[in-house]
DNA sequence: ACTCAAAATCGAACCGGTTCGACACCGGTT
DNA sequence: AACCGGTGTCGAACCGGTTCGATTTTGAGT
């Protein structure tokens, strides 16, 4: 293993300056700059990064929670992992993957023996038990996902309030006056899954301002359940022309209810989803949908969380609660109602 | 923060003497232990990782290379991805992430400051440009996939061949003398994936033994070409009773496109997929097929990477590449043909 | 009571970086 | 000639663990 020590020998200068000839937190000679370079890709030097942790207290490394939920659609998660570490490593940060059942006790372990300089959660519920701990931690940390309490912690989510309205908006606007809105599971919402009440309660008061009738439902998160749901919903309510899905899941096994029926968008039925364009074009998915930004919010998570850990932002100034305003991405699969 | 320091100056010992009584590796007395354990727990002490990192040179961290390519399916990635990461935590270690597009960069840049004790290799190609750095990072690594050369690596991976010859004699056996096999698209092939031609050859080599007719196929990995490929086929050889699927797009869209030609599995054509259990939940396909086993894979290239790390294996002993032997799970999509 | 090995503990050194304070050297003022 | 500030360099200390060698204490055997 060469050390600076090696280095220092190779260009005839001590440690210190070769540190500060690499660092350039004082002023070094040309000459010596230039041979301390020359040394180090000579010698392949690369700094030992325990070390250089245990002198700075600076890991640039970034931990990533992320719980792998049996009623979650594992898939969607994928999106937000790599937007968090595509970002973290555009900043120079590599990223620490933790995905243990029990995020609580990850999260202490990681944070107390400083093997991050912060930390992202992924998937925060409404009272998500990982806050407490990681607001003692007294490390920075960034939230993707909406926790009842953001005191002290930088949040980023999609506006889902948003979301509702304009999917409702849009139906209403072609005509259509009686629609179905398919939610998550309702163990999701018992987890603390808030996101889920957003949406349906802002596209339910939408509904009521413009008039229409709008059906909500809970469906099953896993195949194939939740075809079974979705027939029997289409069955429940013959009259809805439009359709809402807040529900990867759904939306997946959509297609072939649909064609199971003999029904087709927009002819038939209007559809919206609210799911990312990745997971649309995994799953050829031909609907319509809100955009759920999920790089995004894990690039601008990261981006955030740097900005602490650098100090460009001081640990007094208050924390952002940052809402994505959700894009409606047109794919063709509503019409005005027959 | 809490160091030994201060967990030796509670327990009124010397810093050596908390650090014993932590790691057991001299004789310490009852008292001083449960004194040291005391300490421990009241002032929540946990060792610093890179002091321990610089100490030992351990880091008790295993770094991931996982690359995600346009042309292949990203959801089945991520199930490696947890095998890996599973596995490692459970045995004590954690996981550094790296999703970068030169992954020989980045391979060099985390083995070279020491932050991992070994590096696992994801959708290893055959003349994979990564495996040169490996060796010469004098760090024990395991890939999953099988390159050209494994000389020093432990590799694991599905056993292709048996594969292919599983499918074509498990349709042999009911009675089929005409079928197709679909693989990956060219691309993919000529990037390194050889397994494509391991099962491709494996199956023609069956055939040809058997005294079936086999035609091979490339077809895309994406949405919607790779339906359009499908109909195709199944226009070319209206003969065809049996379908064998090595490519998970493929895979994916085939229940639509039967359901269009009004065909149904298995009284039309018998299907079997080559593709995870997982997947096959998240798509809800009703094919029996080859389980590919990522979670397992991962995990035993884990545990390989982890005996070697600890020395339970020299450095000097042979690497080893163990092939997993497929299942065919039966989800009934197979029968004699008509 | 005396010896001797084993058990228990301590101090110091080390891992490989960074950083602080000191110092030497330089040209330019007064 | 004495003084000055700025520049470039070095030695030493420090970060927080682990580990080696030495020393003290203990207890068993005669």
């Amino acid at each position: 293993m060469v050390t600076i020590g090696d280095v220092a020998k190779a260009a005839g200068v001590s440690r210190s300056t070769a540190s500060y000839a690499l660092s350039g937190k004082r002023s070094i000679s040309d000459a010596v700059r230039l041979r301390v370079n020359e040394a180090v890709k000579t010698l392949q030097y690369t700094p030992n990064a325990g070390a250089r942790s245990l002198a700075t207290s600076q890991t640039k490394v970034i931990g990533l929670l992320a719980q792998f939920l049996d009623d979650e659609f594992a898939p969607a998660m994928l999106q937000y992992i790599l937007g968090v570490s595509n970002t973290a490593r555009e900043l120079g940060y590599d990223i620490l993957l933790v995905t243990d059942a029990d995020g609580t006790s990850a999260l202490r372990r990681i944070s107390d023996s400083r093997m991050i300089d912060g930390i992202v959660l992924l998937n925060v519920a409404e009272n998500d038990p990982r806050l407490e701990h990681l607001r003692a931690a007294q490390q920075p940390g960034a939230l993707v996902g909406l926790p009842k309490d953001c005191d002290g912690l930088d949040v980023f989510d999609l506006d889902f309030e948003e979301a509702g309205r304009t999917m409702v908006d849009h139906l209403h606007r072609l005509g259509h006056r009686e629609i179905i809105l398919i939610s998550q599971p309702q163990h999701v919402i018992d987890r603390g899954g808030a996101y889920v009440w957003r949406l349906q309660n802002a596209a339910l008061a939408a509904a009521e301002a413009r008039n229409l009738t709008l059906h909500t439902v809970f469906a099953p998160s896993s195949q194939p359940e939740v075809g079974d749901a979705l027939n029997g919903l289409l069955d429940a309510h013959p009259n809805a022309t439009g359709l809402l899905i807040n529900n990867e899941a759904a939306a997946a096994a959509l297609p072939s209810v649909l064609h199971q029926r003999g029904l087709s968008t927009p002819k038939d039925l209007s559809v919206i989803g609210r799911y990312s364009d990745e997971f649309a074009r995994t799953f050829s998915l031909p609907f319509s949908s809100i955009e759920s930004a999920p790089d995004r919010l894990g690039s601008m998570a990261v981006r955030q969380l740097v900005r602490r850990i650098e100090g460009e932002i001081g640990p007094a100034e208050p924390n952002v609660v940052r809402f994505v305003t959700p894009d409606l991405i047109d794919r063709g699969s509503t019409a005005p109602p027959r």
